[in-house]
This record gives C-alpha cells, sequence and structure tokens, in this order.
RNA sequence: GGGCGGAUAGCUCAGUUGGGAGAGCGCAGCCCUUACAAGGCUGAGGUCACAGGUUCGAUCCCUGUUCCGCCUACCA
C-alpha cells in the first residue's frame, strides 16, 4: 500500500490512472449492463485546434453526466472525434505552403490533399491529447473523423437524397464571399461588426441635363456597377424624377431613376444608387422590377475591381478604387457631403476579411421544411433545451430560416457528388443542364452517354458534415447495432455560440434521415470570459490557457472549479483564485484521508455488504451519515437537472464543513479502536470519494485505490463503484446534534471575541433549556469538551452562572464560561450588548409584523406560527442577556 | 431596429414554487491543537442598481428608468 503524502501532489498521479482506465476498458460502454443506454457525441474540436477554456468546460460537464451515469449503472457511450474544419484547415496548410514559396495551385489538387492529410495526422491529434489529460472518459475505440471513410459516406447519400427530393438545388445569386479565402460562405458564417464609416451624399445628374439627384452610399466604388437610381414611390420631392434616366458618373452608362417600396425616403436624400451585383438589398429591388436590372459585377473574387469597372479603375483593390472614385467625384463637383457614419460591416468569420457579395453559382439546401420538423420537435418537448431561455433564440431562428449555401470553394473537404456533362447531346440532358449527382461516379453520362464528364470543383461546408454528426458516427447509413442501441443520444451538451451552426442543423438532418430527434436534451452552457468579462481572445491576450491551470493546480482543482462556475444561464468570469482555492479542497480531502487511514490502520477495510443498522452509532455517526445521505441526494437531484455548481457545492460543504470541521474531531475523542467510529469514517470518506468521482476523477481514484478493501476486491476502480443513491436520513439525530453544535459554537465565540487563547483549557458551565437538550448533552458531553477545549463542563436545568462569567445566550442553551482574573468586564458588555442590540432588532421587526391584523388573517398559520415561535424565542434571549448584564455590571461595582 | 441576459459583501458568484439573504477569495483578531498553515477558531462587512405597482409581506412577480454584456437584422 502507497504511503499518502501530507500534501496532494498530482504529478504523476493523473496519466497513471488515466492509463490504468484506458487499458482496463472502462471508457467503452459495458456490455453486460443491463441498465438504461446512456449516449452522448462530443462535439467535434476542429483538428486545427487547441484546447481552450471553452473546450475545457464542456468537456468536463460531459465527463460529470458520463461518470455518474456510468457509476449509476448506466451503459455509457460518449462518443468521441474530431472536425476536418474545412477553410480553417486549409488556410492553416496553405500558410506552410506560402512559407516554402508554394502555392496550392502549384500543386495539384491531390497533391495538396495529400498535403493537408499528412498535416493532419502529424498535428490533428494535439487537441486530442488534450482532452486526455482532463480526465475525459471517452470511448476512444469509436472515435471518429469527419472525413473519415464512413463518415463521408453518410454525407454523400445525405446529399444524393435531398437533391433527389429537390431540397439541394443550384442556383446563381448574390452570396457573401471572402476574397482572402475565395470561397463562398453562408449567412452564419458573416460575422457582422459595427463600424464608423462614411455616407458619401453623390451627385447623379440628369441625363437631359436638367438638375440631378443626390444619392447617399457608405461603398462609392460600387457605383461603377450601378443599374438604377431608386426612390419611394410616394416620395414627392422626385414624383417627376421616376422614369427619368441619370447619366452615371465616371461611366458611360445612363441608368433609369425607378420607384421601389422598400426605399426609406427618412433616410440619406431618400435616393439609393442601386448596385444589384455588390448588395443584397439591390439584388432584391433589381429582381422586383420587371423587366429585372442587370447585374455588372464591378469587383471580382479576389476584391480588385473587374474589367466592367472601368479601365481606369480595372485591377485596383476595392479600398483603393474606393479613393480614387472619390477623387474623381471631387474634381468633377460631385460630391455633395461626406458624413460619419456608424454601421455594421460584415467580416469572414475564420479570417475577419470583409466580405463581397458576389453573383455566383452555388449549391442550396432549402431548409425551411426541415425547420418546420425541428421547429414542432422543441415546441412539444420531444427535445428540451436546458435553460429553457434558449428556446426562444431557436425559434426566432428557425422560424426566419434562409436557405443554406453549402458549396465552398477550396479543396479540403467533401467533394460535391455532382458532374457536369460536356457534351450535353440530347434534349433531356440539356433540360438537365447536364447536371448528374450521383453516390458513385458515373461512368457516362446518364442522359446523353456522353463520357466527358467533369466533377464539380467545390467541397460542402463542413457544418454539412456536422449536421450529420448524432448518427453518421454511429455507422449510418449502415444500420449499426450501435446506432440502435444509441440513437437518440441522451443529451448533447454545448455552447450558445453554435445553436444555428449545429445543434439547429443536426435536429433537421437527424429528424429527416433517422425519423427521429439526435438528442433527448440540449444543455447550453455558459461562455468562459476573462475575469474582466471580456471575450477571452489571442488579441486580446486575456487567454487563459487549461493546460497551464492543470499544470499549476491539478486536474481535479480546475475541473471543480469549472464545475461550481457552471450555474445555468450565466456566463463565466473565470478567476485563477477560484482554481487556488479548490485546490485547497483538494489537499483538505487528501489529508482527511490521511486521518482515516491512520486512524483505521488496522482495520482498513468496510465490511462487506456494510449495514448502517448493524452497529450501534452513537449521535456523531447518525448525524454525519444523515448529513451524508442529504449530500448524495443533493447531488443526484442536481446532477439530474445539470445543476453542476449546486451538486459541487453541496459535496464541498459536506466534506469540508461538515465531515471535516465536525465529524472527524469528534471521532477524535472516542478510543481510535472503536468499531463503528472507524466503519463509520471509513464508510463517509469512501462515498464522499464516490460523490465526488465524477468532478475530481484522480485523487478520488488514488485515495480510493488506497484505503479500499484488499480482501473483498468486488471492484477494481472507484470508476466503476456504485454511486451513492438515496439513503435514509436521521432528522433525530441532526437536530440533536444543533445542540451540540450549538455549546460548541457558544464557547468558541466567548473565546474568540474575547481572544483567549485556544490552548487554554477552559471550565464551563451550560445551563440547558429544556430536559431535552439536558439529556443529549450529558450524554455527549465528551464531544463538547474535545471541540471547545474545555476542561470541566458543568450541565444543568438550574446551572447557576458564576460571577464574572462570560455568556453566551442560544436558543437551547446558555453558556457561561468564568474567567477568573482573564476576564475584561468591559469588553464582555460590550459584546453581550451587541448581541443584544441584533436580536432587538429582530423583536422590533417581528413585533410590527405581529401587530399586523392583514399578516394575522392572510398569511398561511404555519407562517404566522413560526414568527410567534422566533418571536417569543427571541424576547427570552434578550431578558436573559439584559440579566447577564446587569449581572456583569454588579461585578464591576464590587471590584 | 428587434430580442435576450445581467446589476446581491471589497472581489468572483449562489439564492428552485414571495415569509428579514449565503459561499469562496480577500480583510481583522487569536492559534504551528499529533489529517491538513494549501490549516483551525472567531469576527467585521449588504437601503439585494433606481422609481413605481401587486401583496398582509417583494432580492424574488409586474411596469418604467439608468448602466453593462450578448445575440440578431438588407436603412443605402
Amino acid at each position: 500500500m502507497l504511503e499518502l503524502r501530507k500534501s496532494y501532489n498530482p504529478k504523476g498521479i493523473e496519466e497513471k490512472w488515466y492509463e490504468y482506465w484506458v487499458s482496463k476498458g472502462y471508457f467503452k460502454p459495458d456490455s453486460d449492463s443491463r441498465g438504461n443506454t446512456y449516449c452522448i457525441v462530443i462535439p467535434p474540436p476542429n483538428i486545427t485546434g487547441s484546447l481552450h477554456m471553452g473546450h475545457a468546460l464542456n468537456m468536463t460537464l460531459q465527463d460529470i453526466l458520463c461518470r455518474w451515469k456510468r457509476m449509476s449503472g448506466d451503459k455509457v457511450l460518449w462518443l468521441p472525434g474530431t472536425d476536418h474544419a474545412g477553410i480553417a484547415t486549409q488556410n492553416v496548410v496553405e500558410k506552410q505552403l506560402t512559407a516554402e514559396g508554394l502555392d496550392r495551385h502549384k500543386l495539384d489538387r491531390d497533391a495538396f490533399i495529400e498535403r493537408v492529410w499528412k498535416w493532419r495526422t502529424e498535428y490533428g491529434g494535439k487537441i486530442i491529447h488534450q482532452l486526455k489529460r482532463l480526465g475525459a472518459s471517452c470511448d476512444w475505440s469509436r472515435e471518429r473523423f469527419t472525413l473519415d471513410e464512413g463518415l463521408s459516406r453518410a454525407v454523400i447519400e445525405v446529399f444524393v437524397r435531398l437533391y433527389e427530393e429537390g431540397l439541394i438545388y443550384r442556383d446563381n445569386r448574390l452570396i457573401n464571399w471572402c476574397p482572402r479565402c475565395h470561397t463562398a460562405l453562408s449567412d452564419l458564417e458573416v460575422e457582422h461588426e459595427e463600424l464608423e464609416g462614411k455616407l458619401t451624399y453623390i451627385k447623379y445628374p440628369l441625363s437631359n441635363g436638367s438638375g440631378h439627384i443626390t444619392v447617399a452610399t457608405t461603398r462609392p466604388e460600387t457605383m461603377l456597377g450601378d443599374t438604377a437610381v431608386a426612390v419611394h414611390p410616394d416620395d414627392s420631392r422626385y414624383k417627376d424624377f421616376i422614369g427619368k434616366t441619370v447619366a452615371l458618373p465616371l461611366t458611360q452608362r445612363k441608368i433609369p431613376i425607378i420607384p421601389d417600396a422598400a426605399v426609406d425616403s427618412s433616410f440619406g436624400t431618400g435616393a439609393v444608387k442601386v448596385t444589384p451585383a455588390h448588395d443584397f438589398n439591390d439584388e432584391a429591388i433589381a429582381k422586383r422590377q420587371s423587366p429585372a436590372l442587370e447585374f455588372i459585377t464591378v469587383i471580382g473574387k479576389d476584391g480588385s475591381m473587374t474589367e466592367d469597372a472601368g479601365s481606369r479603375y480595372a485591377g485596383l483593390d476595392r479600398y483603393e478604387c474606393r479613393k480614387l472614385v472619390i477623387k474623381d467625384l471631387k474634381e468633377r463637383g460631385l460630391i455633395e457631403k461626406e458624413q460619419r457614419y456608424t454601421h455594421a460591416i460584415g467580416h469572414c468569420y475564420r479570417c475577419k476579411t470583409v466580405i463581397e457579395p458576389l453573383l455566383t453559382l452555388q449549391w442550396y439546401v432549402n431548409v425551411q421544411p426541415l425547420a418546420k420538423e425541428a421547429i414542432r420537435m422543441v415546441r412539444e418537448e420531444k427535445i428540451r433545451i436546458i435553460p429553457k431561455s434558449w428556446e426562444n433564440t431557436y425559434f426566432a431562428w428557425m422560424e426566419n430560416i434562409r436557405d443554406w449555401c453549402i458549396s465552398r470553394q477550396i479543396w479540403w473537404g467533401h467533394r460535391i457528388p455532382a458532374w457536369y456533362c460536356q457534351k450535353m447531346q440530347n434534349a433531356k440532358c440539356k433540360m438537365q443542364n447536364g447536371v448528374i449527382v450521383s453516390r458513385v461516379m458515373p461512368p457516362v453520362c446518364p442522359y446523353c452517354g456522353s463520357e466527358e464528364l467533369v466533377q464539380d470543383e467545390d467541397v460542402l461546408d463542413t457544418w454539412f458534415s456536422s449536421a450529420l454528426w448524432p448518427f453518421s458516427t454511429l455507422g449510418w447509413p449502415d444500420k449499426t447495432n450501435d446506432l440502435k442501441t444509441f440513437y437518440p443520444t441522451s443529451v448533447l451538451v454545448t455552447g450558445f455560440d453554435i445553436i444555428f451552426f449545429w445543434v439547429a442543423r443536426m435536429i433537421m438532418m437527424g429528424l429527416k434521415f433517422m425519423g427521429e430527434v439526435p438528442f433527448r436534451d440540449v444543455y447550453i452552457h455558459a461562455l468562459v470570459r476573462d475575469v474582466k468579462g471580456q471575450k477571452m481572445s489571442k488579441s486580446k491576450g486575456n487567454v487563459v490557457d487549461p493546460l497551464t491551470m492543470m499544470d499549476r493546480y491539478g486536474t481535479d482543482a480546475f475541473r471543480f472549479t469549472l464545475a461550481a462556475f457552471a450555474a445555468q444561464g450565466r456566463d463565466i468570469r473565470f478567476s485563477e483564485e477560484r482554481v487556488e482555492g479548490y485546490r485547497h479542497f483538494v489537499n483538505k480531502l487528501w489529508n482527511a484521508a490521511r486521518f482515516v487511514k491512520q486512524s483505521t490502520e488496522h482495520r482498513i477495510q468496510i465490511p462487506e455488504n456494510f449495514q448502517l443498522s448493524t452497529f450501534n452509532f452513537q449521535l456523531p455517526e447518525r448525524w454525519i451519515l444523515s448529513r451524508l445521505a442529504a449530500t448524495a441526494d443533493d447531488m443526484n437531484r442536481a446532477l439530474e437537472e445539470y445543476r453542476f455548481n449546486d451538486a459541487a457545492s453541496s459535496v464541498y460543504q459536506f466534506v469540508w464543513h461538515e465531515f471535516c470541521d465536525w465529524y472527524i474531531e469528534m471521532a477524535k475523542s472516542e478510543p481510535v479502536t472503536s468499531e463503528s467510529v472507524m466503519s463509520c469514517l471509513l464508510y463517509t470518506l469512501e462515498t464522499s470519494l464516490r460523490l465526488l468521482h465524477p468532478f475530481m476523477p484522480y485523487v478520488t481514484e488514488e485515495i480510493w485505490q488506497n484505503i479500499k478493501s484488499e480482501e473483498s476486491e468486488v471492484k477494481e476502480s472507484i470508476m466503476i463503484s456504485d454511486y451513492p443513491k438515496s439513503m435514509p436520513r436521521d432528522y433525530q439525530a441532526e437536530e440533536d446534534m444543533s445542540c451540540i453544535m450549538e455549546a460548541v459554537m457558544g464557547i468558541r465565540s466567548i473565546r474568540g471575541e474575547l481572544n483567549i487563547s485556544p490552548s487554554l483549557e477552559l471550565n464551563v458551565s451550560i445551563k440547558t433549556l429544556s430536559d431535552i437538550t439536558d439529556k443529549i448533552l450529558r450524554k455527549n458531553l465528551q464531544y463538547v469538551k474535545r471541540l471547545a477545549k474545555a476542561a470541566e463542563i458543568k450541565i444543568g436545568r438550574n446551572v447557576r452562572k458564576i460571577e464574572g462569567s462570560a455568556v453566551s445566550v442560544k436558543n437551547s442553551v446558555e453558556v457561561y464560561v468564568p474567567l477568573k482574573g482573564l476576564l475584561n468586564i468591559d469588553a464582555e458588555i460590550d459584546r453581550l450588548k451587541k448581541d443584544g442590540a441584533r436580536v432587538e432588532e429582530s423583536i422590533a421587526f417581528l413585533n410590527k409584523k405581529l401587530l399586523n391584523e392583514d399578516f394575522l388573517q392572510r398569511a398561511p398559520e404555519e407562517v404566522v406560527e413560526k414568527e410567534k415561535t422566533r418571536y417569543n424565542e427571541l424576547v427570552r434571549k434578550k431578558e436573559r442577556i439584559v440579566e447577564s448584564i446587569k449581572k456583569l455590571k454588579e461585578v464591576e461595582v464590587k471590584e
């Protein structure tokens, strides 16, 4: 047996047990278990990522749930994996290539993909190792990757089926384009940021030379692509302008002035330039016109101006062009004014480049039909979102959901299973535009038999594959055992930032392809911020590294901190001090274990089938076991409702302030050989360890292995032992114990407030205020002596106060400590007066309340009764305090 | 513009059906009591953001205000 060192040092211990658990296969679902199945799929981290606080919290909560359920007898599968993160990963590898003076186009597509796979093999597993360090009890034998063979098959299957149902289609319209990543983005992938810019007022001269119309814009350079000016049809100022044309400055074009109801007459000049190819609003206006307005693309895919922008501007970067356009307009006297103006600008969520609306041909999913069902499932509580407040967010988005652009112009990802016939030799083929969507590459065109087929160059949005995660990871489209056993999964644990990206889409796809919700509960946890409440980001330099926390304080303390912080519906302001505090808790537990071990050395095991009833327990044992039962109940209930912080504080309170502060101290007053005390110490400790294990897996295992019974080795690990369930309470013991505590605290207060040395043993008198209290105290006198450091205690219903004693007045007892020469009577009088004043305040308050007729008549009887009792108690207490002060004053006079 | 959340001890936060508010850290005092100084005991510290309303009674429910934070949106 290992010796327990004086303080807990996690170094080495964590690795040791993690390897042990893995080697024993404890993380795999127990095939013998007849319990309920419980399954969580991990939100797959990006392979480019490294562990941050968000992951740490997310994983810790899932691990707590899994370990708790596993110990509770469920058949648990926690399925891990990673996400290929198309754009992010491609960016990383492209950066490498750039450093080598290469770019992906110099390699060919296959060589580039190979290169990314190589990168993935070398670095992509980093985050998995970090997750393991956290203690995550995932079944690593089932680890999946969104680009692995099985998942890719699922992606193709889903694409083809949705296409065949007409829910996936291809269209040419404006999309969000990132000029740096060179790809289309979905609406969600655009981050809007409020920025200060300029509103430029430009005069557009009428073609007939009869004046001008002024438009206001934040993007002067797009005027080169204007194809109309729009005004509100009811705007009297512009009634006569409608139907006329303006000569678009800097170009040779004439464009019409058109009416459109979407124009806000009160904004700017009430006239708006229309650039259909570079603005979503303008696109809508253009399409409403009949005939539709022309689309002129003046900005290209790299963010620079096209030929259509005119030779003077072609090739310029869009921002350079803006400057030049303004300069040119100024020279012509066409700038009316410039105004400072703050507005939201869309940025690429991967690289923060300002996105450009561009007209391109892309693939879309029509998601409305899927969303409808997904909304219903949440409305009908087939899926519970916890905390419930997030339901509104979900509904708001789902009810206004727009088609999802799923094609990306990058190489790393699931290539779109579409081929284009290059010949289109017959009408049928032409009708289909030569588009062939197929699970496998078709040998010839199914329409016209041509052999010239070219696959679509694009890949799918990474979130498309993530949306299938809950069933693709379980083996779909095959009908696997895992799928049958574990789908629907039990709960999804995630942050609110990906409710739309991921959660909503998983619900839609799960319903569509499995005909069943993907999970029963969605637990939305907080965002981890820094101490000041700011989002952690590398640029702000306020990032706290979880690995550093684990190094510094140990994984257990770190995990416990996260759990203790995880109150529902509130963000976490992470503070390192809290971690330090919980490291102390780990150490406290460790030392409690040392004590228990040392005191029970010659009888180190809990008897098999430990039955509380077989012992003739004294009050302290009955009390601590009842408190233990209460704690177990609290924790199970809290975990059931995802109240991690409540569970954590409950067990913290119990272990430190009940077990250590009271029970262990009381146990010390017993002879160490007392069988009932030793058993109770061991039982309480061992049960506490099991309660704590989901939160602090390592230290609990280490201690557990050190104290576990050697003879009856039923279980090899605390991980697979039983989670404490409900045990009987002993309310009488809890009530009786409060008398003891009052007596002890009374003596301690006197000691503390009068600065009497703890080493000085006191003689104490205790006046009991009821026969029952009297009996309890007499029977348990040794504990009071021990805890209050008293030499002699005189107890009785009629114990008289000795002159010159300090007094502490409690509900069930009065405590007198004669202080002989030590007593500072003035200080003692002050102390009592202060106490008296507090009591007086409460009496006044209650008095007012009890004189209130309305209260007496309308408040529930038990409340009135309770207040009356309290009032009487306080009045008696006040009388006793007054009496004591009087006596002290008499002493003072005598002296 | 719309929506959501927050404001409680010096700091970070709990507070579950409305019945005079708690923890951790910090602070002050006394202690190295043989599990633990990463500890023990005792204590100080709060008009529960502000103003109304409902109620016998409000930190809690309703309305409004102020200050933060977030999400969302096509006013150029």
